[in-house]
Order: C-alpha cells, then structure tokens, then sequence
DNA sequence: CCAATGACTGAACGCATGTATAGCGTAGTG
DNA sequence: CACTACGCTATACATGCGTTCAGTCATTGG
C-alpha cells in the first residue's frame, strides 16, 4: 500500500500524518510506530524532533505554495478546504491546520502566503467588476484571510483532541456551508447602514497625517 | 503587596497569571514557585492539575460573565481587548485568550458567551438603526465573534512562546487599529458589488426546503 | 572474499512532570 | 498542657519524553 517509500519519505509522511492528528506535540515514538520504524532511526536521520518539524514545515510550504496555482483559488483559506478534499492531501491539509492552531514563525508564513493568494483572487475579481474596490486591497486581503482561517481554527479540535482525517473533508465542508449564508449577506449588504463612521475614521485619520 | 490573600486564592491567581504567560501547559511546580508555595500543596487543595484548570476556567468564565453587564460591550471580542486594559484583569484575559487558543469545550463556552453579547449589541444598533437587519441575526453575530476572534489568536504568541502581560494592551491597540480601516469599509461599502450571488444562493437554498 | 558504509534496532540515560506520602510546625480546643 | 486538625514542605515515585549508544545486518565496492 502507502509503505512503499522506504526510509526518510516514510518516516516524513507518518509525521505528517501523526501530527495533523494528535497535534504537534504528538511523541516521537508514535511517529516511529506509525512509520513501522525505531524512534532512534527518525533522530539518525533528522537529527532532532524540531529537525523533522522543519521538514514537515517545509514540505506543508512547498505543496501548498504547489497546489495554490493549480487549484482554483477562492481565496479567504478555501484554499485549505479544497485541499483537504484531496484525499491525498488531507494529512498535510491537517497538518497545516494544526500549525496555524500552534502558532510561530510558519503560521505567519502560511498567513501571509494565503493573504497574498487572497489578494491576488480579489485584485481579479475586482478587474471582473464583481469585487469593489478597497482603499487598501493588501490590508483587506490579510483582514479577510485572517478572519477566515481565525473562524476555522475556533472550529478546530482542541491541541489534546484527535482530528479525525477522514471526516476532515465533510467537516470542512459543512464549517463553510455554515459561513457562507451570513458571509453573503454581510458582503452584500453593508453591516453599517451609512458611511458615516467609515467617513469620520477616514477623515481623522488624514487629519492626522498633516 | 498582592501577595496578601494566603492559602488557595494565591494559588488560583498565580496559576491565572502564569498559565496566560507560559500558556495552558506550564507545569505545576512554576505556578508553584509564582505562588511562594510547594508543588505538593497544589495537589492537596485542588486534587489535580485537570481540577485546577477547571477551577481556572470557572474564574474566567464567570468574571467575563460579570464584567460584560459592567463594560459597554463594543461586539465581536472588543469585550477582550477592553479586559486587557484594565490591568487587573490582564491576566485573566491572558488566560482567555490561552484558553481559546487550546480549544477543547470552555473555548467553545467562550465564544458562545462572546457571540450572544455580540448578538445583543447588533440588536441594539439594529433597533437604533445604525445596523443593518438581517435574515438571520443569530448566526450573524457567531459569524462575526468567530471571525473576530479567530483573527485575535492568529495573531497571539505560539505554544511555546511567552506572552508579556503588561505589552498585552497595547499590542491588543495595535491589532485592533490595524483591522479598524479595513472592517469599516468592508461593513459601510459592500465587498460584493451586486447581490447576485446572494440571491442566487437564498433561491437554491428555499428550492431545497420544497 | 573482505572491508566498509549506512540503514536500523533495543536498551539505556537524563530529565521533566504529575502525583503520593510522610512528616513538620502551629493554631485552636478540650 | 495534651491532642487534634490542618496548612504546608520535602522527598520519593512512576511515567513519558527526546536523545544517545553500542551493536546487528545487509548491501556494495574493491
């Protein structure tokens, strides 16, 4: 089956695996039963449990960064939606999520990454006429994105819990089949019934910048 | 000084302070050390580590409780950042946001708290008529808690990582000033420039309860 | 055929942690 | 004063962790 791949891919897959289910503090040692391999050969080969983090870090970069031209994005984290569906991917599509739930350094890496494909999502929606402008699409992009991931983290299973990969793909799908029905009515019709908050920060905020 | 109140109430509010600092898996023995006291007397009055972490969560649950009738609560996690400047309270909402972070059940009694008084505030502005009705007010308000909230962990210090009390207000400032200018545009001026979708969306969704 | 290389294992070490236990000192009570 | 109750400490214990180490086995290159 999937134990084809001798040595380190193996071993890199059942972390993967391993950690998107029982969180990222899950034991070394499970990583090696799951591999069918001794815990000292994953140290032989990574040096260290953070070593073979960074790997797993690395490889989550590198598909993700992969997929986002392949899929089409939809921006705001869907991104991850559609690569849990994947079936192959739902182990790092976990492991990804289990990284932002961790915090670091990688968690804003993979923020800003996914901002930025939000970014680029909405500029072409924009020059489609179906996205309004913004006074400033970067920030609005990351604001977005961070909403959408930050909603779906809430929903997450707490960092002792087990996330069930296999129910991952259903349990994506029905977090924004709930989203969706209050997401359009609040981008289609404005929360705030006037402009004039919107007007009054604007105005104090050049009046500052005087 | 604040090391006045002997016995288990020491105990509680060092544990508080230094689970929100080191986050939830600070061992026994430093909230031990933070209150002038041995690890083994933690055990004898609170039973367990688990116990106390409950008993931690009942405090913050019910302070949250109580102070949200006393703040004017601004919505969608401003309940928080107004916690944290009130500098007696850092800590517990250190320890909220640590809570929220880990997830498992309280994190979602929080954000369930946080949501009604969300709901609450938007009737209020809706009556006013500053807010706009909406098809569903309930899932509006837990859309937009989520939303808030979830971009308010993303942002916190990981795992590991130390969270400094006394930066806590102002570093809460900073998100929320950095969020404010793209919120208020995307609440005053639709995202979407037509509700196309929208209707698209409420048509196929009575089409299924036929 | 032999030596060497490297994947691999099993046991062990050192450390940190939660918890149990035995005992100490002191305040209150007869 | 004797006794008890209790807050409290120090120590010990068990467990689980990452990591180390000595050594086994197979493959390979001369």
């Amino acid at each position: 089956m999937r134990e084809n791949p001798p040595g380190e891919e193996r071993i890199l897959r059942a972390a993967l695996q391993r950690f998107a289910v029982d969180g990222l503090s899950a034991p070394l040692r499970r990583v090696a039963e799951d591999a069918g391999v001794s815990a000292g050969l994953i140290i032989h080969h990574f040096g260290s449990r953070e070593n073979l983090l960074r790997l797993c870090d690395e490889r989550a970069l590198e598909v993700t960064r992969r997929e986002k031209s392949t899929l089409l994005t939809g921006g705001s984290g869907e991104l991850l939606v559609q690569l849990a569906q994947a079936e192959e991917y739902a182990p790092l599509a976990g492991y990804v999520l289990r990284r932002l739930q961790d915090g670091g350094p990688l968690a804003a890496q993979l923020v800003e990454d996914f901002a930025n494909a939000t970014e680029d999502y909405l500029a072409e929606g924009e020059r489609a006429g179906s996205i309004s402008p913004s006074r400033d699409p970067r920030a609005r992009a990351r604001v977005l994105t961070e909403m959408a991931l930050g909603a779906l983290l809430l929903q997450l299973p707490g960092r002792g819990d087990t996330l069930d990969l296999a129910e991952l793909p259903t349990w994506m799908r029905q977090h924004t089949q709930r989203m969706v029905a209050p997401l359009l009515e609040l981008y289609s019709i404005p929360l705030l019934t006037d402009r004039s908050m919107l007007d009054a920060y604007l105005a104090s905020d050049t009046e500052e910048n005087t």
